[in-house]
DNA sequence: GTCTATATTCCGATAGAC
DNA sequence: GTCTATCGGAATATAGAC
């Protein structure tokens, strides 16, 4: 039987979430209109609401997406032997990961200030998750004497935020390919902990 | 002679800088209206506009006195004998300078895409002009034997990265003081650089 | 599922009285 | 210098036809 005139419920959605990203990113939040992300769809505004209830789902829906292919993308990685390997490992996948979506890195990033208390709480939650699981590596390492930090914490926040900080300036194409800077950071960081 | 009722040119201009500056941080250049800056210092909105020719002047001005104040800030320290010397003043004067002005280093970095393309380069200029800097220490320390250093341009996006980090979690009062904090980065960056 | 039309509210910026 | 009033437009979201 053939389609409703005008049905495009599969293709659709994820041209709208995909839409919502990249002018999110672009402009941010609050600076985007539905009537902006409708005209990039190619619909008109009212039809976005049979995809999401409202502007913040959208954000939000985003936003739990990235984290949550984060999280399953660390967790689909081969264990590690030693902690050397263990933080090697997190340093390399941090870096390819995050550069492989600029966009949705940026836009976890830059707004959650605009999400609703309660999803920020969730998408807070799942950061810490992630960046619980460096530390747990550092203290490993400390513990077997490998590495010589004066406090994991702040030790997992420096790490993590210098290697975040490689998607603000990093472009394929540009001087060092992608393996390359994997390498030369992977070398800062395992300096920075004393290994 | 008495004052014309009602002109308060002399307080205002701050009132609406300083309203600005705390509206931006908290929600957003593009999610703050006239109206609420307007309502912060006191006034109605379209006394604002004597003090500013329209909204996107109020976000240059801020991010360029920002700007300003750190050349400034950083060009009265002391000169440092070596490398080694000035890669420590770096880090803690890098680590205070940021962390005295939360809301003025989060609209720095957030608030770039909403600057007029004229005012972006103008800030980009002089964001570049302060990580110079730093990546003149580190080629004098490489030059001299003291860093160890795969690629000077990497490691000071590196080093700020990790620096500007600590804005992201550190809180007057915690667990830590500034001044331990500034030990325990400035232990880090020393080792990351293989100093 | 998409459209058009609209309710309701707010926006940046300006004009002119005081 | 600040006020009130307003222009012209755009915002989110919904209602109902098809």
């Amino acid at each position: 039987m053939a389609r409703t005139q005008g049905s495009h419920s599969d293709i659709t959605g994820p041209r709208v979430r995909t839409a919502a990203l990249k002018l999110f990113a672009q402009h941010g939040f609050a600076a985007v209109s539905m009537r902006q992300i409708a005209r990039e769809v190619g619909v008109q505004a009212g039809a976005l609401y049979n995809y999401t209830p409202d502007k913040q789902s959208l954000l939000f829906d985003l936003m739990n997406t990235h984290m949550g292919e984060l999280l399953a993308s660390r967790a689909d990685l081969p264990d590690d032997a030693t902690p050397l390997q263990a933080l090697e490992t997190f340093t390399r996948f941090h870096i390819r990961f995050h550069s492989e979506r600029p966009e949705e890195v940026f836009i976890a990033y830059m707004e959650l200030r605009n999400l609703s208390e309660d999803n920020f709480a969730r998408i807070e939650g799942l950061r810490r998750t992630y960046e619980d699981q460096l530390e747990v590596i550092l203290r490993a390492g400390m513990a077997e004497g490998v590495f010589h930090v004066a406090d994991p914490k702040l030790a997992t926040m420096a790490v993590i935020a210098m290697l975040t900080g490689v998607n603000t300036w990093f472009r394929e194409g540009g001087r060092l390919s992608l393996e390359e800077v994997e390498q030369i950071y992977w070398d800062m960081v395992r300096k920075s902990v004393g290994a």
